[in-house]
RNA sequence: UGGGGCGUAGCCAAGUGGUAAGGCAUCGGGUUUUGAUCCCGUGUACCGCAGGUUCGAAUCCUGCCGCCCCAGCCA
C-alpha cells in the first residue's frame, strides 16, 4: 500500500487510533452467517476487513455467526471459506464460531442477571409483540420484568436444562421499554430452540442472539474495530450497552459503513436462494448470480473484484453501482493476463476460391498483442474458414469495414481476401461466401504492407473445435431489482443464450477454469463445473461500432 | 408523525472556512493486422433547497425537502 491511496473515513479512524497509541495492533473480524452463500456485497466487507488489518500488519479472524441453529448448515461453511480464500485472504489459524463462546456467553447471561438488568420473560412471541409498542408509541413493561433476581437465575437454569419448550420463555435484557430505539426496548438475549447445533452439537437448547452474542465474541476476540454495514448503526446502543454491563478485558468498537450495491443485481439472500429455488439459475454458482461462486465461474479474477471495492470507496452513502464499473475491472485485469485465442461463435463459411484444395498453411498467432512474453501459437490456415457472420454485411453501410461483397478484409495473422460471391439458401440467407485471397499479403513475411481497414478473425474448418458456447447477460431488466416488489417481473429472459462455436484448435486442450480473449470478441472461461467443452462468456471487448450502430438507430 | 443515517457531475468519491481532487462512464482526437488495448484531450457539479453568520461557506448556524434503516424469540 502506498501513501497516496486515498483513506476511507474508517481507515482514517484506525490510523489515529494506531497513532494515539489506543491500540498496539488492529484486529477485525469477517462474521458471516453460514446461511447462504456469500456475493459481491460481502465482497466490500471481506476486503475491508482483511485489508485494513493487513496493512497495518494487524489480524483478522474468520468468525462463523452461527447463533441460529436450523437457519445454518456446513454446506454453507464450506462455500464461504473457499470464497474468502479465492478472494486472496487468509485467517491463518483465526477461524472461529459464535458457537466456540456459548459457555462463555451462557454465564455472561447469568452474570447480567444477577446485576438485575436481564429477566426472564414468559409472554407468547405475539404478546411481546404487542408489548413492544411501535415506531411512535413507546412499549410497555411486561408484568414478569420484576421477577426476582433469584426467580430469574432458576428459570434461566431450566431453560438451559430443556425443562421448557421453543418460546415457552425468553431471557430479556432490561433496559427502556419506551426508548424511541427499538433495539433498546428489553431485547431479547436468549431464546428456547430445542435443535441440536451444526457446531456445538446437542449440549444446547437454548441460543444467543446476535445482539448479545456479536459483541462480545467481538470482545472475547480482542477485535480493535467491528466493521459492519449501516443497518446495525442503531444496535451500536445495545453493543455498547452489553459491554458497559459485562466489561470485558477487550472493548472493541463497532463502526458501521455502507452496502454495496450493483445495478441489475441482487443481493439480498433471500432472493438469491429464490432464485436458486425456482430454477431460474442452476445453483449458487451459475455465472449470472453476483455471489462470489457464481463470478468465480463466470472468470472474474480475484484481483478485478478486489480493486472494483477500492474503487467502489468506503463510505456511508447508500450505493448503486453501474454493472459496467465491474465489468471494466475485469476487462482491466483479463486484458493484462488473458491470453488472445480465436474462436467463431455464429459460424459463416467462407471458401478461398484460388487456395490449393488440400493445402494447409501454420500461421504464427501471438498470444497477446502487447506482451511478447505471452509467445506464440500456431493456426493451421486452409481453403475452407469459419468466420464471424457479424462479419459479413451484404448491404453494407459506409462505415462498416469488414467484409462486404467485392471488398476486402484481412484476416488477422493471415491473408487479405476478397468477397467475390454471395451463396444464398432458398429463404434468401447468407450460408457462405466466395472469396479469393492475396498470395502476397500473408502475415509477417514483410510483403504484407497493403493495408485494409478491417481485419477479422477466423478459424480454418478442417481443423475447428466444437464447443458449446453461454453468452450471458445481466440477469434483471431493472436497475435496481432489490426495490421491485416481485423481482420476478423483471427477469431478463435474454440472461443466457447458448450458441455451437467453432474454436481454434489449441483451445482443445484448455484446462477448466482458464480464460481467455476470444479476438474480437470478448473473455471467456472454460467451466470448471460442467463437463465437456463449454466456456462462459465472462464479459464482452468493448465495442465501438456497436456503440455506432445503436446511435445509428436511434437516429433512424 | 419516534429514533438513527445519508444528500458534491450519469455512477462512485476527495474536500471540514479561502473560493470544487480523482476514478468509471460520456464525447472528441492519435496509434493499432483485435472497431480491443494504449495515448492525448473533453465536464460551467444551482456542492439537496432556503435563509443567516463571515471580507470570504460545500465546509459554521437555523429552517425545510428528499432517500435509506429500525416495531424477528433473524443476522
Amino acid at each position: 500500500m502506498n501513501d497516496s491511496e486515498p483513506r476511507d473515513f474508517i481507515r482514517k479512524i484506525i490510523d489515529e487510533d494506531l497513532e494515539s497509541g489506543k491500540h498496539a495492533e488492529i484486529v477485525t473480524r469477517f462474521p458471516p452467517e453460514p446461511n447462504g452463500y456469500l456475493h459481491i456485497g460481502h465482497v466490500m466487507s471481506i476486503c475491508l476487513n482483511f485489508g485494513v488489518a493487513a496493512e497495518t500488519g494487524g489480524r483478522t479472524y474468520l468468525r462463523f455467526d452461527d447463533t441460529n441453529p436450523g437457519k445454518e448448515s456446513p454446506e454453507y461453511v464450506e462455500a464461504i471459506e473457499k470464497d474468502v480464500h479465492w478472494l486472496g485472504f487468509d485467517w491463518g489459524d483465526r477461524l472461529t464460531h459464535a458457537s466456540d463462546y456459548f459457555d462463555r456467553l451462557y454465564q455472561s447471561a447469568i452474570e447480567l442477571i444477577e446485576k438485575g438488568v436481564a429477566y426472564v420473560d414468559s409472554l407468547s412471541a405475539e404478546e411481546i409483540r404487542e408489548y413492544r409498542g411501535t415506531l411512535t408509541e413507546p412499549g410497555k413493561d411486561s408484568p414478569y420484568r420484576d421477577r426476582s433476581i433469584d426467580e430469574n437465575l432458576d428459570l434461566f437454569a431450566r431453560m438451559y436444562a430443556g425443562e421448557f419448550a421453543d418460546g415457552e420463555h425468553l431471557l430479556r435484557a432490561k433496559i427502556d421499554m419506551a426508548s424511541p430505539n427499538m433495539n433498546l426496548r428489553d431485547p431479547a438475549i436468549y431464546r428456547i430452540r430445542h435443535i441440536p447445533h451444526q457446531n456445538a452439537g446437542d449440549k444446547w437448547c437454548i441460543y444467543p442472539m446476535y445482539d448479545f452474542a456479536h459483541g462480545l465474541s467481538d470482545a472475547y476476540e480482542g477485535i480493535t474495530h467491528s466493521l459492519c454495514t449501516l443497518e446495525f448503526e442503531d444496535h451500536r446502543p445495545l453493543y455498547d450497552w452489553f459491554l458497559d454491563q459485562l466489561q470485558p478485558e477487550h472493548r472493541p468498537r463497532q463502526i458501521e459503513f455502507s452496502r454495496l450495491n450493483i445495478a441489475y443485481a441482487i443481493t439480498s439472500k433471500r432472493k438469491l436462494n429464490a432464485l436458486v429455488e425456482e430454477g431460474v439459475v442452476s445453483g449458487w454458482d451459475d455465472p449470472r448470480m453476483p455471489t462470489i461462486a457464481g463470478m468465480r465461474r463466470r472468470g472474474y479474477p480475484p484481483e478485478a473484484l478486489r480493486e472494483f471495492v477500492v474503487r467502489a470507496g468506503v463510505t456511508k452513502k447508500d450505493k448503486l453501482i453501474e454493472m459496467g464499473a465491474l465489468e471494466n475491472c475485469v476487462r482491466e485485469t483479463l486484458g493484462d493476463s488473458a491470453p488472445r485465442r480465436m474462436a467463431v461463435l455464429r459460424p459463416l463459411k467462407v471458401v478461398l476460391t484460388n487456395y490449393p484444395e488440400d493445402q494447409v498453411e501454420v500461421m504464427e498467432a501471438k498470444n497477446h498483442p502487447g506482451n511478447p512474453d505471452f509467445g506464440t501459437r500456431e493456426m493451421p490456415f486452409s481453403r475452407e474458414l469459419w468466420i464471424e457472420q457479424d462479419d459479413f454485411m451484404e448491404d453494407a453501410p459506409r462505415k462498416f469495414f469488414r467484409l462486404k461483397p467485392g471488398g476486402e478484409v484481412r484476416l488477422r495473422f493471415g491473408y487479405i481476401i476478397r468477397c467475390d460471391e454471395v451463396i444464398k439458401n432458398d429463404d434468401g440467407d447468407v450460408v457462405e461466401l466466395r472469396c479469393s485471397y492475396d498470395p502476397d499479403t500473408r502475415s509477417g513475411t514483410g510483403t504484407s504492407d497493403r493495408k485494409v481497414k478491417g481485419t477479422i478473425h477466423w478459424v480454418s474448418c478442417k481443423h475447428a473445435v466444437d464447443a458449446s458456447v453461454r453468452l450471458y447477460d445481466r440477469l434483471f431488466t431493472e436497475a435496481n431489482p432489490n426495490a421491485v416488489e416481485d423481482f420476478h417481473s423483471v427477469l431478463n429472459p435474454d440472461s443466457l443464450e447458448t450458441v455451437s462455436a467453432r474454436l481454434e484448435p489449441s483451445l482443445g486442450e484448455l484446462a477448466a477454469g482458464e480464460t481467455v480473449q476470444f479476438e474480437r470478441l470478448g473473455y471467456f472461461c472454460k467451466d470448471a463445473v460442467d463437463d465437456g467443452a463449454i466456456f462462459n462468456r465472462v464479459v464482452t471487448l468493448r465495442d465501438s461500432w456497436a456503440k455506432l450502430e445503436k446511435q445509428a438507430l436511434q437516429q433512424a
